[in-house]
DNA sequence: CTCCCGATAT
DNA sequence: ATATCAGGAG
């Protein structure tokens, strides 16, 4: 895909507007940082039916750190991976009054070093909660692209470098939220909705692809 | 690379 | 019945 493919991409998604069914619900820094790390191999709606209860039990990282681990667990039971993430986010509300101030790092190295908190996690709190231009590639933003043929990278993390390398900068604060949006409901993993898509002529996938019809 | 691991969509 | 879901740690 050239530059001039991938500017009309975008100034589509920009134009198009989109009417997502849920998202994740937050109401702080802090908050999202712990629902995008409960949102691994969940999905949005299985988040949001657990953080309002663990947000009013622990609002803020000196109560979750206080927290017992199994407390957390059971409030987070119904999510996948939970034991992981109810360990995940002792540790990281711990690290936040310990290292930070009780406040959520705006640096992409300190985010990092947060337990449970890995490249794709800290670029989406820098872009949703800090407004940064960053490309962080979850598993939507992969398939996208590499459908599209915006990159082939063969990982996340190589694919969020090219990204941020090829997709011009007055598109880059929004390109994250208009390419997740349009892999959760157009572009989706299983039967995707080529006959809804406004970018087929742009579409590597789409031209070779039998989902042409409905 | 494997493990984690419940809910939901298809 | 199985593929997938705002991934990260060991």
């Amino acid at each position: 895909m050239n530059r001039t493919q991938i500017t009309e991409l975008f100034e589509i998604f920009e134009s198009v507007r989109s009417n997502p069914r849920s998202e994740l619900v937050y109401h702080n820094s802090f908050e999202l940082l712990c629902a995008v790390v409960l949102s691994a191999q969940a999905t949005d709606a299985s988040v949001n039916k657990v953080t309002p209860v663990l947000f009013a039990r622990a609002p803020d990282p000196q109560t979750m750190a206080r927290m017992e681990t199994a407390a957390i667990e059971e409030i987070i039971s119904s999510i996948g991976l939970y034991r992981a993430k109810a360990g995940y986010l002792k540790g990281l509300s711990e690290k936040l009054v310990s290292d930070f101030g009780g406040e959520v790092p705006q640096s992409e190295n300190e985010l990092v070093s947060l337990p449970g908190v890995g490249l794709k996690t800290a670029r989406v709190v820098l872009n949703v909660a800090f407004g940064r231009p960053t490309i962080a590639v979850d598993t939507h933003i992969f398939r996208v692209a590499d459908r599209i043929g915006l990159s082939h990278a063969k990982t996340p993390n190589q694919m969020s470098d090219v990204l941020a390398k090829r997709i011009p900068e007055r598109f880059l604060k929004n390109a994250h939220h208009h390419l997740i949006l349009h892999g959760r409901y157009v572009c989706r993993a299983q039967r995707p909705k080529c006959h809804e898509c406004p970018v087929t002529h742009l579409c590597a996938f789409f031209k070779k692809s039998k989902y042409v019809t409905k």
